[in-house]
Formats: C-alpha cells, structure tokens, sequence
DNA sequence: AGCACGCCGACT
DNA sequence: GTCGGCGTGCTC
C-alpha cells in the first residue's frame, strides 16, 4: 500500500489552513502502531508546526519531487475524532468550500491550554510553631494556620503575602507545597428528576406519531410546527425521554440568545445528571471538559448553540433544532454553515431522528414538509387554552394627516401603553435601530453623514455623544457644520431605541422604562441579568431591538408595541419579507401569555401590505403561500440553491476586475445551467475601507451548482488572490 | 492562517 | 547608510 517493500509509509493529513488541499507526511514505523484515520497529529508546515489531522492512512505516496516531512508526534492525550465526526467534517469542507483541516477545526472544542494547578500547602511533623524564634512573626502566625495533623490547605486561601512566607518556610523545610490537577467543578445536580406536565390532546397526538420513528433507528426529519405557546418544549422532552430510555443519546440545538443557560437548567431538572450544556457563552475550559465528558458517554443529552451540531454523542438517536428559522445556525465566518442543515446531513449518517420546531417556519423547511420530504407535525392550540392577542396595525399615514407631525410613537400607541402601566402590566416596544438617530441630514445639500469606511450612515448616540458607525465601530464627534456643503444646518433623522427611549418617559410619566439592545447589553449575563429584573416586575417598559422578541415567558406582558414594522420590508434581500414575518409574529408572541389577554400594535406606513394582515391574525400558512410563489417566480429558494461571492479590494477597480474573471468562470463552468447574477456593487459597496464586488449564483440542484463554484475558484486561482474571496453557500443574509 | 522573503520611506 | 512598512507566495 505505502510503497516498495521495507519503504516508508505515509499519510494524508488535514491542516487547519484556508487551502483546499491535504498534505502528505511520512509515518515513522515507531508512530505506526498509534495512528490511524482520526489522529491529530503535530506536523512541521513550513517554518513552524500545526497540528493536523490525519484523514487517510496508510495513504498513497507523494508525487515524485515534493519533500515529504514526517510526522512529529501522534497527540493522544486528546485521542482520535470518531470516524462519523470525521466524516460530517469531510461533508462541511466540500459542501460549504472550506478546507478540511478549517472544518475539523470548529468541530472540536477550543484548546484550553494545561489545566489550571492548584497549589497546596501542609505543614511537614517536625514543624512547630512555638520552635521558631520569636521574631518571626509572620512565619509564626502562618505556620500556626496550617492543619498540625498535616492536612492539605489550598494556598488560594492564604493572602498574597502570606502565600510569599509560605514558600519561604518551604525552603526552610518545614512547609510542604504540593501541586494537585484542578477537578472539573461537581455538577451539583438533582437527584429527583422532575415530572413535566401530563401532556395535551395535541402534544399526545403529536408524539404518538413520533413514537415508530424515534423507536425505529432510521433517519426520518419532521418539522413541528405551532404556534408559541403551544408547547413544543413539552413534545421536545418526552422525544428526548424515549430516546434516552432506548439507550441512545440526544442533542438539542437552541439558538444563539444568551438564555440557553435557563433552558438548559430546565431539561435538567428532567434529566438529572444526563444535560451538558455547550454555548460561546461557556469559557474555554468549560467547553473543553463539556465536550470530553460527552465523548466519554457521561452525558447523553447534549443542550447547545450552533456549534454543539458536532457534540461527540456516541450512537445518537435524536436532534431538536428548536426554532429551525432562526439565523444563528448560520454561522457567520468560515466555514459559513448552517447547523439546521446539517442537522439533516448528521441525523441521515447517524439514522437518528430529525425533531425542528418552529411558529413560524423557514420556507426552506415548510417547502420540504409540504413536498413529503419531512413529517409534518402540527401542533395546534395553546396551552392552558390562552387566547391569541389581539392585534391592530396602526396607520401613521393617518397619524400624520391628524397630528401634523412625525410622531415616532403613535397615540394610540402612548395610551394603550400608559393603560397598561396603569393596571400594572408590562409593555415590550420593539425598534429595530440602536442609537438616538439613523443619520444626520444637511436640508441644505440633501446629503448626509457617512462612514468614511463603508458605505452606510453613521448613527447617532446621543449617551455617548459619537456617531458611530455601525458595521466598522468608527466613531466621531457631531460635525459642527455638513462635511459636504459646510453649511450648519443638519438635522437628525429616524429614531432609534435610544430616542424612543426617552420619548416613552415623557409620553408614559411615572414607568420605569428599560433599554435592551447592544449597547445596554454588553458582556456576559448582562441579557439575562436585565431579562430577570423585567422578570420580577421591576421594569414596566422594556423598549429594544429584535433581542426583546426572543426569549422567555413574560406572564405579565399585556402590550406589545412595534414601531416601524415595514421599515425592513424594502431592504434589497429576498429573505426581507420571511424575516419581518418571523420578527413579528414572534414578538407578538409575547403578549397575553398569562392570565390577561395581549394586545399587539403595529405602527407601519404601509398598513395596506399583506404580510402585515398575515402577521396580525397569525396567518403563518396564507404568508408561506404568497411568499413560496414570489420564490418560484424568482427562483430563490426554495426553488434554487444559492450562492453569495464577495470580491474585496481597496481599489474598486480591482475589486471589479477580478469579479468579472470570477463571473466568467462562473458562466464556463455553469455551462449555461447556472444564473450568474452579476457581478455588480453588493448592497453594503463599501466596508471597512474595502470594496465589494457581489455575485449571486444559483440553479435548482446544489450539487451541481457547489461542484460548479468550486470549478471557477480553481480556474481564478492564479488570478484572483484567495484573501479577496468570500463565498457563501446557502446565504441566510445578503446584506 | 502564519510566516518569510522582498522591495521602497523616515530615522540613528 | 539601516529599520520596517505590509504586498505576495508557499506550506507535504
């Protein structure tokens, strides 16, 4: 296999490098015994060393002419990725056009670094206090505060300086310090797992038709699709139940919104002992030992965000992706996947069991379950039997032609508001803009304050008094007079958060009124902590961006306010009007989840849109078909596969340049099959000083369509400098 | 992605 | 005369 007969074996190893390539080491005969397909291994590459993983071995020889290098060391410490893992990362390399080694990469938890030692001291038998002489003070009183019998003591609870005499009367000889591995913290679990609620009519029915699948080891997708509040938590735990009765392991993905760490202690508190949790919020470390406490099977049920999809689960019988539409499965940087999707691709290797939920959901998946493709689960009902709230569009045109002034927040809004307040109820306000104002307009010229960056105005935050820009952070003072005209007239234009913040003090006197968005939540915990105290009823208005729609059960909600709903709907992305249906009905959501019903008002200008109708009555299917048919008419999916590239340069004719080599390779290689949009300026031209070139590229088989893309980056591989490339396959956002 | 090599501006 | 800026190119 490896070459003539007593020759040097080989093998092909994954580097995490952006090149699409594997390279070639040597195998010393001394590494053989040890290596196999799945070995990270420590590899010289270039001037320094990686680590690798080896994906083929015994592997055919190099191509005469290249000097192979051997392998270093075989790292065992961490032991080989499973052949199954190493396979869903072989699909992410190909699929979304990374390299093998980038895929492997994010598929294994972050390096923690050695394991924090904990030191400890103990007094040695012929050490007495009263021996010392007498003005050792301070060696005195230290050593008096160690265990005679010997004890261990950490030296953490010892003051610095103390900590400093200690290790003096160590090299006295009469201390010992002894240094001890940190234990990963106890979990600190309940032993009684807790009963759930009996299930409902419609949650029975739902599992039942579960129930031959999840017992079935075959691979079988199913979306469950209801209404918030219907209670697809509780479907989602019995699943999981079943699953982990049969003996096979279970992971649930969340999206990413900083209250997994609540739901995670609720599936807990069902499962005692069995949840690990996995989210970015977790510190290296911790997310280290979660992932090797779960390859070692001490956890069966896996709770986590995106990158949990490559959790190391032994024999996994189920996935939950709950809320199945939500954008962060995708994952913004290389690799540029979706853990929905390959949620699929998992469960189908593993003959697991594909659980999504959702109100409201994706087109791609509602396509598929329509087309039989996946089970379709409805879940109808509320729980509790809450009715749905009501919901009333507000028409600001008509606003207008009464006050004679843009009012941010209309006054049916500010009553209804100050009514809730009044009953002591809680009200949630969303706008979808951080900061004070959305530009600064010159009356004078029509221009206004741009990011000297990008191509996007700057907003202005008042509390900080910058303007800022928000996709590079460059913030300025308010210019004195235009940077165009120079004249000294500007006006701030469109409210944000910030704004309609203070606008709600003065129209709803005596409220306590919260902010929740980027700027008020900044760090760890600082969304839940907020969250708690809106909770607890400390605050009666929350006002915020779409952070304030996903979340968690607020009983005392009985208002829902939406400011400038139709905003969204004009942004040059065929995903627009999924988004603001999804945005909506989710926060909408929100209100009358307990006893008292809800009301929702949505402030748009264009009252007459008929997705805003369907967001009011909570008419998911009558947007689904008006949306599946502007789809296929544009053949955006569900009806094509997609693919974004960006080509970045300073100069724009550079950019340009190598975008049209790109979309001429593109053309060649579609062989007329494919729809090369483009190229043309992408939606944000400029960012961070660099020029963006866009070409959308799609066709009806993916397959054919990735393999095509990947043609034309091969043929411009000379030209076209791969630093200069963004490419996005199955883009969520093409903004 | 690193990291080295390689050609043009402000300094001891 | 060098130190160093980051553009380009390679990594078995």
């Amino acid at each position: 296999v490896s070459g003539a007969p007593g020759g040097a074996s080989y093998a092909s190893v994954a580097v995490p490098v952006p090149v699409r390539r594997l390279f070639t080491y040597e195998v010393d005969p001394s590494l053989a015994a040890t290596l196999q397909a799945g070995s990270r291994v420590r590899v010289p590459f270039g001037p320094r060393k990686v680590v690798g993983t080896v994906v083929e071995w015994p592997a055919a020889p190099p191509e005469p002419g290249v000097a192979v290098k051997p392998i270093d060391t075989v790292l065992t410490h961490a032991g080989p990725i499973s052949p199954a893992l190493l396979e869903l990362t072989r699909f992410v390399a190909d699929y979304y056009l990374c390299s093998w080694g980038e895929a492997i990469e994010t598929a294994l938890p972050p390096d923690a670094g050695p394991r924090p030692v904990r030191r400890l001291a103990r007094r040695l038998p012929a050490a007495d206090p009263d021996a010392l002489s007498a003005r050792a003070v301070a060696r005195k009183r230290v050593l008096a505060a160690l265990p005679a019998d010997g004890t261990l003591r950490p030296l953490q609870s010892f003051a610095p300086t103390d900590r400093r005499v200690l290790r003096a009367l160590a090299k006295q000889g009469w201390v010992e310090i002894v240094e001890q591995a940190e234990e990963a913290a106890p979990e600190g679990e309940p032993a009684q797992p807790a009963r759930g609620p009996t299930p409902t009519p419609g949650q029975a029915a739902v599992l039942r038709e579960l129930e031959p699948a999840l017992a079935a080891r075959e691979y079988k997708p199913f979306l469950l699709y209801g209404a918030t509040g219907s209670g697809k938590t509780e479907v989602y735990l019995r699943a999981s139940r079943r699953v982990l009765d049969l003996g096979r392991g279970v992971l649930w993905l969340v999206p990413e919104i900083g209250l997994t760490p609540l739901l995670a202690s609720n599936v807990s508190a069902r499962f005692p002992g069995t949840v690990a949790l996995m989210h970015s919020g977790l510190s290296k470390r911790q997310r280290h030992d979660a992932w090797l406490r779960v390859r070692d099977g001490r956890h069966r049920l896996v709770v986590g965000t995106r990158s949990a999809l490559f959790a190391p689960i032994e024999d996994l019988g189920l996935i939950v992706v709950d809320e199945e539409q939500d954008g962060s499965y995708k994952q913004a940087d290389t690799p540029r996947y979706n853990a929905r999707d390959l949620a699929v691709v998992r469960t189908r290797a593993e003959r697991a069991v594909l659980l999504m939920g959702s109100a409201t959901p994706s087109m791609e998946s509602f396509q598929h379950a329509r087309a039989g493709r996946y089970g379709l689960l409805r879940l109808g009902g509320r729980v509790r039997q809450r009715p749905l709230p009501e919901v009333r569009l507000v028409d600001m045109r008509r606003e207008f032609g009464l006050s004679k002034q843009v009012k941010p927040v209309s006054d049916e809004l500010a009553s209804e508001l100050r009514a809730c307040v009044e009953r002591g109820e809680q009200a949630l306000v969303l706008r979808n803009r951080r900061g004070w104002a959305a530009a600064v307009f010159c009356p004078t010229c029509g221009s206004r304050v741009v990011c000297p960056n990008c191509s996007v105005t700057m907003t202005w935050h008042l509390s900080a008094a910058r303007l800022r820009c928000h996709y590079c952070g460059n913030a300025e003072a308010f210019p004195e007079c235009c940077p165009t005209c120079g004249t000294d007239s500007l006006k701030l234009l469109g409210e944000g958060t910030e704004r309609i913040e203070d606008i709600l003090r003065e129209a709803v006197p005596g409220a306590t009124i919260e902010r929740m968005d980027r700027d008020t939540v900044r760090g760890r915990g600082a969304h839940e902590k907020l969250l708690r105290r809106f909770d607890r009823g400390e605050i009666d208005i929350l006002v915020g961006t779409q952070m304030i729609a996903k979340g968690h059960d607020f009983p005392r909600v009985t208002l829902v306010g939406v400011l400038s709903a139709d905003q969204a709907l004009g942004l040059p992305d065929f995903r627009a009007g999924e988004r603001v249906f999804q945005l909506l009905t989710q926060v909408a959501g929100r209100a009358g989840r307990g006893e008292r019903p809800g009301t929702v008002l949505i402030q748009a200008f264009d009252t007459e849109h008929p997705l805003l109708h369907q967001a009011a009555v909570q008419d998911y299917e009558a947007f689904f078909e008006d949306e599946v048919r502007y789809r296929r008419a544009l053949r955006y999916p569900p009806f094509s596969a997609l693919v974004q590239l960006i080509v970045i340069d300073r100069e724009p004719s550079q950019a340009r340049l190598w975008a049209g080599a790109l979309a001429a390779a593109l053309q060649r290689e579609g062989r007329g099959k494919l729809i090369v949009g483009g190229p043309g300026p992408a939606p944000l031209e400029r960012l961070q000083g660099r020029y963006r070139q866009q070409i959308l590229v799609r066709t009806a088989g993916r397959r054919r369509l990735i393999a095509a893309v990947e043609r034309a980056l091969r043929a411009v591989e000379g030209e076209v400098p791969r630093r200069a490339l963004h490419v996005d396959v199955d883009p969520y956002s093409l903004l």
